[in-house]
RNA sequence: GGCGCCGUGGCCAAGUGGUAAGGCAGAGGACUGCAAAUCCUUUAUCCCCGGUUCGAAUCCGGGCGGCGCCUCCA
């Protein structure tokens, strides 16, 4: 099976067909950077990072660019607040972002172009629209896109183009309009505008770009005339998209997007999250609030992006839980492998590169509908490559197929979460006394599946994030302090001193650190983190 | 009003014709000095009614309930 997608214009399951896969061009539509990003956003950032490591993942070369919008309405009013300019605002916000997006282990883009870097493209894009005849200049120095110069508009979001036409009064500050739907290409110069520096010349006159123009002109200034993928939060189906094919298509003349993708909203304890009702979460805040990044990315990832997420404190406990599981189980695969991650990618190749074939005789479709248990050696061409493979190994070729073919579906998380925890629970049993080799390979085929997922990462960005705030010697100090009570601990046990290694366990426990006694001794972890 | 989506165990959530993945939480058990971790066992008339079919959570009709977009909010 190929990866399908469901494309937002024909409204179905399409096979995804990049014109070059090894050059698969993806724009994104990105916050406007005028204050902190809150967690509906990054519901929605989140998924496109996950976009950007499933394609890598399975095979394609990508180039992921997303637009920061630094000039519109919000950041020229906040800035006028500010009595800054347009950068003095909205630089610290883009840094903000980045951090943000850090702390969840999204993989950088690769370009943030923002608007303001890119007004002479867009300059030239409205004079090409303006030649074309498919825009207009109004009285005021303003340029609109000609509704009726683009006859296909309404095809994505599927809307009537005759609906509100009749009977519309038309607004008075929209006077120079030659029709209600015609959208604003070029803002001529509004009070204000100047003194934040928000103000271009241009042939018809001094202004700024309207929003829909940014996202056409950078993208094709990044990536070309064409995209295979354009992704966005559902909100902006209408008027935004819209807007954009308009707009790129009437210049080009080519067709702007092979597939658009766009992602269900958020909403927060059962309720929209909106300004009126003030529950606007920021990603910050939550964080601040002491949840940890790694269970916040696991919620906004473990939702397929068409279902209406609902954040709440259960829910974000059930991830909590989760990521310790998956966090554990890799501890327990070093351990019994003795190897690092990157070293057991190493040993074993074929089960930790990009999207690892089913070359080993169990096919996706012998996968599926087999019981995770059954190591049959009757699957078609399973039983002789199988025979050197150690139980770690053979549940570790059955995991990644099941969640090879979950991703290809649509990007189905849920299934591919499924898969990952069906190998969690079939190795966990057969680790005592696993071969180094073997567990090894267990350890490949997990870093594998997070490599898309990225939960074991943001857990290990916390923690290192954590370290680095203590500074590199306190760290090393509360180590080493943490080791001293174990290494008493243990001759309390074998002095079978209860009351001593209880105490000191619970003196451990007080500084945040958990214990667990294994046959290879007692492993420590941070409660957190 | 127009267009569209959704309703699966305590919570979250896959599954779109062949008798229900997975996670979290709960209960019982194994293991442990006690724990923790891990494993085993255990919890579903798939919103309601009717229809199509040998067979429906899955298709069709109706109802009830929840939600989104329809002014630059991801």
């Amino acid at each position: 099976m190929a990866l399908r997608l469901h494309d937002t214009e024909r409204r179905t399951l399409v096979p995804f067909e990049p014109d070059d896969p090894e050059d698969v061009r993806i724009y994104a539509c990105g916050p406007t950077i005028y204050g902190h990003a809150h967690v509906g956003n990054f519901r929605t950032f989140v998924f496109y990072d996950l976009v950007h490591r499933a394609l890598e993942w399975l095979g394609y070369r990508v180039r992921f660019v997303m637009n920061l919008t630094d000039v519109d309405d919000k950041t020229i009013r906040a800035a006028r607040e500010a009595g800054t300019d347009l950068p003095g605002w909205t630089e610290p916000f883009r840094e903000s972002f980045l951090r943000d997006a850090d702390a969840l282990a999204m993989r950088r883009f690769d370009a943030y172009p923002k608007a303001t870097a890119h007004v002479d493209a867009m300059i030239e894009l409205v004079a090409t629209l303006l030649e074309r005849e498919m825009a207009y200049v109004a009285e005021d120095g303003s340029v609109y896109f000609d509704i009726s110069a683009f006859p296909e508009y309404g095809r994505l979001s599927g809307r009537d183009l005759e609906e509100g036409r009749q009977g519309e009064r038309v607004l008075a500050d929209e006077h120079d309009k030659n029709d209600v739907r015609d959208f604003a290409l070029w803002k001529a110069t509004a009070p204000g505008d100047e003194e934040v520096g928000a103000a271009w010349d241009a042939p018809w006159g001094r202004g700024r770009p309207g929003w829909h123009l940014e996202c056409s002109a950078m993208s094709m200034a990044e990536l070309g005339p064409s995209l295979d993928l354009h992704l966005g939060g559902e909100d902006l189906i209408f008027p935004h998209h819209e807007g954009e094919i308009a707009q790129s298509e009437g210049a080009t003349g080519c067709r702007f997007v092979g597939t658009w993708l766009h992602v269900k909203h958020l909403r927060i304890q059962d309720r929209k999250m909106s300004k009126s009702l003030g529950n606007m979460l920021t990603l910050r805040e939550l964080l601040e609030g002491g949840e940890s990044a790694a269970a916040v990315r696991h919620q906004l990832v473990s939702t397929h992006y068409r279902t209406e997420l609902n954040l709440g404190a259960e829910g974000l406990a059930g991830s909590r839980g989760a990521v310790a599981r998956l966090v554990r189980f890799a501890l327990r695969l070093e351990e019994a492998a003795g190897v690092t991650a990157g070293e057991a990618a190493e040993l074993h190749p074929a089960l930790s590169g990009d999207a690892p074939e089913a070359g080993w005789g169990g096919s996706v479709e012998a996968a599926e509908g087999q019981d995770a248990g059954s190591l049959d050696a009757d699957r078609p061409g399973g039983g002789q490559e199988l025979g050197g493979a150690g139980p770690v190994e053979a549940a570790a070729r059955e995991a990644l197929p099941r969640f090879r073919a979950a991703l290809e579906d649509d990007l189905n998380v849920s299934g591919a979460l499924a898969a990952l925890f069906v190998f969690v629970k079939s190795v966990n049993p057969r680790l005592d006394g696993a071969a180094p080799r073997d567990a090894a390979a267990g350890l490949a085929a997990l870093h594998s599946m997070d490599r898309v997922l990225g939960l074991l990462e943001a857990a290990s960005a916390a923690q290192e994030e954590g370290s680095a705030a203590d500074g590199r010697e306190r760290e090393e100090e509360f180590r080493a302090w943490v080791e001293e009570r174990i290494r008493q601990r243990t001759e309390a046990r074998e002095a079978r001193d209860w009351a001593r290694a209880d105490a000191l366990r619970d003196e451990l426990g007080e500084a945040g650190v958990e214990l667990e006694d294994g046959p290879s001794g007692t492993r420590w972890t941070r409660r957190d983190g």
